[in-house]
DNA sequence: GCAGTCCTGCAACTCTGTTGCATTAGACCG
DNA sequence: CGGTCTAATGCAACAGAGTTGCAGGACTGC
């Protein structure tokens, strides 16, 4: 994880404040986490991250994102552990993709891709948004070829 | 919905059978149900089909689901509304693409494509399973160009 | 028919996310 | 700077999807 610099908090400061909505404490804290991860984290792990400075309610960090979410500010994934995964949203449009590690369940954000848009769909069926999904083992999951796999957590 | 023919409980009793394990009414009854249907169901879904015969536990469908996904006969999908979907399996390769329907959650299966293969990994990534989402509105959901549009429910 | 194993049903539980409501604290105005 | 107005927060209780443990039932092989 990068470390948090004095940018991260004013990106973050400037891009609530854009928003035309008040501009709280929490509201940055989260963002600022978030810009500061390089993957997409879960509530709970935002929530450990935001528990190391003052109080912050579990409920409030879920309103937080979904604000952020819908202002364009952050970007929801749905992990295949049922379990909302969160971005910063800078640099996402309409088509993206994303790896999900299977053993570990990582998601980071991958470049985004041409997606095949010669797809057919159903008569009557409109497309609004695209996305790529890879599933496969992340490099610390994945088993070494010489040393045996060093020891791992889940989540 | 297709309606439940003969041919969808021969189906899935021989596949079931082909696996080698036992062969339970659950088990073939559920199968039934996913062969029989034209996208992928919840476990709710499954659950109310499967009421129509003999009782059935909630938690002996969440089993069967997980065993008929780890023999390879269904398919599971992460929605967005945290709820998980399940497929017979039959003609799902390792690449696929689904239709999430972002109004009342309907997904469907599309036709393979062939999904973006120059995708980057970053490095000791590895690839195992491409599926790409398409988002969007399905017929009953989209907007009618006229007429208003018609009374539905989610879920 | 018997033993052993696999599967099912039931109950209780966990975990993620949501809702209602009283209180707090940004933003704005003078 | 202090007051006011309202959006945002904190707290508690809840909801829904999925899981676990265990006792009993049903297949399977002999």
């Amino acid at each position: 994880m990068r470390a948090v610099t004095l940018t991260d908090r004013d990106r973050a400061e400037t891009l609530v404040e854009r928003t035309g909505a008040r501009v709280t404490r929490q509201r940055v804290e989260v963002l600022k986490i978030l810009l500061a991860a390089p993957r997409a984290l879960t509530h709970h792990e935002i929530e450990q991250r935001a528990h190391r400075g003052p109080r912050m309610d579990r409920v409030t960090i879920y309103r937080v994102l979904e604000w952020l979410t819908a202002n364009g500010l952050a970007h929801k994934i749905a992990g295949d552990d049922r379990v909302w995964r969160f971005n910063a949203a800078e640099g996402h449009g309409r088509t993206h993709a994303h790896f999900h590690c299977s053993d570990c369940g990582e998601v980071i954000c991958l470049d985004e891709v041409a997606a095949a848009r010669n797809l057919r769909l159903p008569q009557g069926y409109r497309s609004q948004e695209l996305e790529l999904t890879v599933r496969g083992l992340c490099a610390a999951c994945r088993p070494a070829r010489r040393a045996p796999p060093a020891a791992r957590h889940r989540h």
